[in-house]
DNA sequence: TTTTCCATGTAACTCGTTACATGATTTC
DNA sequence: GAAATCATGTAACGAGTTACATGGAAAA
């Protein structure tokens, strides 16, 4: 639902073909969103079928033929109840790959110290692909500056999780190999 | 993946049958979650089938007869490498819902305003169901300790723009208006 | 007595991804 | 001459959800 919002979005900032599009996704949005190629030719399609989008073949020189997609009257109307919907809905961020701090104690924290670490560098590569995104519309650089500031908010978690686990290394280092002893 | 840690990682603190289970995921983790009651069943079921757990069928007075599982040796050696994946990695909260507020520039500010404090209520009742959850083990516990952070980031990045859309709103009702007439 | 709870599942379906297919053209 | 880019797609697969099926027991 989101995705088809997104693409009508778009669309109504100008008319697009399909691979200039999945490069779009592809390229600065890819930290917000991901819809593969595959899955933007499928909508494009779709949407088209729905009378949201007209389509025109057009070729440039000798290159390959391109479907210029350019948003209808109608794809108006559903991007306007769309963005209705969707403004006033919430789905919490289901944050899957924390499952694995709540069992960190399973682990001797020296070891949870170096992987979550290693989980570090990836976030960071992820902010700093996000702010280094290039310039954009107003509405899509929002949408960036928001996935900054959560993943900003994340990293500052986990530096908190690490740091707590510093603390208490030393203290809980005896009772883990107590632990594992008694196994 | 971070499905089946989980299920290993609850059965590692004590057996359990799939219904006991499903409820544990339905309450006070789903807000942090979301594991249904047929794929629970099904990853049980797996998990045996992989000898990551034993079944025993057991039953107490004349209630339906309930499969309980147990976790094996292979089962934590499983769960120890799934932990440390899944420590070790990082994937990015993609705020799918967030994709409308890069176009809300399509609405005149007042009704954004409307719909994103529909947005709101529904972000706080997660928030409180979060906060309200009943006392867990130490690690349950930051799961949804994490999960408040989170959603508590999103509220002040939610009220953040609210509060500058407020303030937008007399100056760009005009333009907006004249928006309107120009079409 | 009807609804809710306990307890297990199956089957169909949706949505998206991965991997593959095609073919010309420009760059190295 | 090989590799990357442009440009479109198809087909198979996977993972999870929804809706349905079953049936006894307790609560309302």
């Amino acid at each position: 639902m989101e995705r088809e919002l997104l693409l009508l979005g778009l669309l109504r900032q100008h008319r697009m073909h399909g691979y200039e599009l999945s490069g779009v996704l592809g390229g600065a949005l890819a930290s917000c969103v991901d819809l593969k190629k595959p899955t933007a030719y499928f909508l494009l399609d779709k949407m088209a079928a729905n009378g949201w989008a007209r389509v025109k073949e057009t070729r440039e020189g000798n290159r390959p033929p391109r479907k210029t997609y350019t948003i209808t009257t109608e794809g108006e109307t559903e991007f306007q109840r769309l963005l209705r919907a969707n403004l006033a809905e919430f789905d919490a961020p289901k944050a899957a790959s924390d499952v694995a701090i709540a069992f960190m104690d399973a682990l001797p924290p020296s070891e949870v110290i170096t992987l979550l670490q290693d989980r570090r560098a990836i976030l960071l590569a992820h902010l700093e692909r996000a702010q280094s995104a290039p310039q954009h519309s107003e509405g899509l650089q929002l949408l960036i500056d928001h996935q900054t500031y959560l993943l900003q908010s994340e990293l500052s978690w986990l530096d908190s999780v690490i740091t707590r686990l510093r603390g208490t290394r030393k203290a809980t280092v005896k009772s883990h190999t107590k632990q594992l002893k008694e196994k």
